[in-house]
DNA sequence: GTCTATAGCTTGATAGAC
DNA sequence: GTCTATCAAGCTATAGAC
């Protein structure tokens, strides 16, 4: 068999920032082929789900990299503050210090496909939960810390929507420096 | 002249509801015509401009809306507490509790017109503006109050994604239960 | 495994009857 | 003021050459 031009993974990535910026109906094809590099039959050959298999593709491969370096860091060992900044630092790099949308955002607008609801809701809680454990790793009731991640996540959501319209990162940053504080850490 | 089937109120009104949900983008013109019950001729005769006319429009609507329900209830007399918890009211009319989405959120997606982006610039900054205002009447310094005002904005940006995500309103809620708290409301 | 070419549909937008 | 009919361009998706 002949050698793919580009590996699955770049492909996912390229696409991921097309689907994050425009969400998932006003991402098209030829957009998708055009930063990639290759055609649309390509594309199909490679996804022959289309752009619906294309987005889950995408989904699967942020959240496993949520799974790895925000997830996963979050139970390791050391102190819980040094963790939540670690954790900082690689959500600053995903979401280009506040200039890249969250694809919790845009992909949840309807015209996807529903298993991309679910991913997105899943993905979603699994985030809640880890929030949950380390604000209680910092000493929290569980009631306690479970409103403390909700409210986390509701910041840096609404952290990224202020910045987009505004043309401003700077919410964003200082949600971020305000994480471990409002996880419960010292 | 012949009487227009339907008041340009109305059709803003029913247009609204289609690009909040979907961006400006993802709607159609076609999705526009089923809805008011014109056909895309009449929408093009009443809105020469096409599309972007029509996105222009419903968000001058909107920017309105807020101008008289929100920006203004804070300004008027009373305690300040009071016309924080009328203004929330009427926010959770708009937003029907928590499930509809913001159009600063939607409507900030690309493939707009600039004109749009601008638009919905102006309006976020008018909103902070009265928060902030609110803030400090309710005896914050002018910065405390500024943060105030932002953080709050960022909770109902934040909470409203939350709840798309989630199917629930709950975080929608209790943000707006908490917003006089937020605004430095005994 | 990628390409060119194309089918079939939907889009935004216009012309012209009533 | 609204309609039917239509256009060119874009869309998703497929067939078949290499």
């Amino acid at each position: 068999m002949a050698t793919a031009r580009l590996k699955d993974e770049e492909l996912a990535d390229r696409a991921l920032e097309l689907f994050r910026r425009l969400g998932y109906e006003a991402t098209s094809l030829n957009q998708i082929a055009e930063v990639t590099g290759l055609e649309k039959a390509s594309l199909y050959y490679r996804y022959p789900g289309g752009k619906e298999a294309i987005v889950m593709a995408v989904a699967q491969r942020v959240g496993a990299w949520f799974e790895g370096n925000v997830f996963e860091a979050l139970k390791q060992g050391g102190e819980p503050g040094d963790r939540i900044e670690l954790v900082s630092s690689r959500l600053r790099e995903f979401y280009g210090d506040g200039t890249k949308p969250c694809v919790l955002e845009t992909l949840s607008l309807p015209g996807g496909p529903v298993a991309l609801q679910v991913a997105l809701r899943g993905a979603l809680e699994q985030w809640l939960h880890a929030f949950t454990g380390i604000a209680m790793e910092c000493g929290l009731e569980r009631a306690a810390a479970e409103s403390c991640a909700e409210q986390a996540l509701i910041e840096i959501e609404g952290s990224l929507v202020l910045g987009r319209v505004m043309g401003e990162k700077r919410y964003f940053l200082r949600t971020l420096a305000g994480l471990a504080e409002k996880l419960g850490a010292a």
